[in-house]
DNA sequence: CCTCAGTAGTGCC
DNA sequence: GGCACTACTGAGG
């Protein structure tokens, strides 16, 4: 029985509700889904099936609640942090991944806005610095679209490479963060 | 500009 | 346990 090294750590929300909603953003539409506990997505998207759909498929048995956007939820957070860079640090986050992808995740939020890293830099940081492409897949598995800034993560080259929610996406907050 | 090997984590079988 | 994927990188044509 090796079931503990490598598994994917569960957050506490087994049977505790998931509350979902979309609103417009700079960016288009974004969807935040919350516990109790804290941000567990953030998706960006311009088609309100496909953030659910993309919802429903990274949650897959979770109890999913709609709910009007509010001043005081959380998502309302995650646009002003859209519209100005500040305090993301601060948002309570619930996501869930492996060990390793929330090492990564966890060294992504120290990147300050304004500025960047490479991928090579994340797996410096870590103390992996062979597991480069591991960090750029734990990028691409990123549930919290700009919360956790993995946007800020570039090639080595400086170029761009890919955002799961559209290289566009990635450039235009790059150039809202940009000082 | 291009290709290639090295490399490590993840998902699917 | 495989095995085939990568949002990579540095070296070499």
């Amino acid at each position: 029985m090796n079931t503990h090294s490598s598994a994917p750590h569960r957050s506490p929300r087994q049977g505790s509700p998931v509350q979902v909603a979309i609103d417009r953003c700079p960016l288009g539409l974004v969807l935040a889904a919350w516990t109790s506990q804290g941000l567990c997505a953030v998706l960006l998207g311009d088609d309100r099936a496909a953030l659910l759909r993309d919802l429903e498929a990274r949650l897959p048995s979770a109890a999913l609640v709609a709910v009007e956007p509010s001043a005081d939820d959380p998502i309302a957070r995650v646009i002003a942090l859209i519209e100005s860079p500040r305090g993301a640090q601060e948002l309570a986050i619930d996501a869930r991944g492996t060990a390793f992808q929330r090492s990564v995740w966890s060294a992504l939020r120290e990147i300050p806005a304004g500025s960047t890293a490479s991928y090579a830099d994340i797996a410096l940081r870590l103390g992996r610095p062979k597991a480069v492409r591991a960090v750029a897949g734990a990028c691409a598995a990123n549930p919290l679209a700009v919360v956790v800034p993995c946007h800020r993560v570039l090639r080595s080259d400086g170029s761009l490479s890919g955002y799961r929610w559209g290289v566009e996406r990635k450039r235009a907050l790059l150039a809202r963060e940009a000082s």
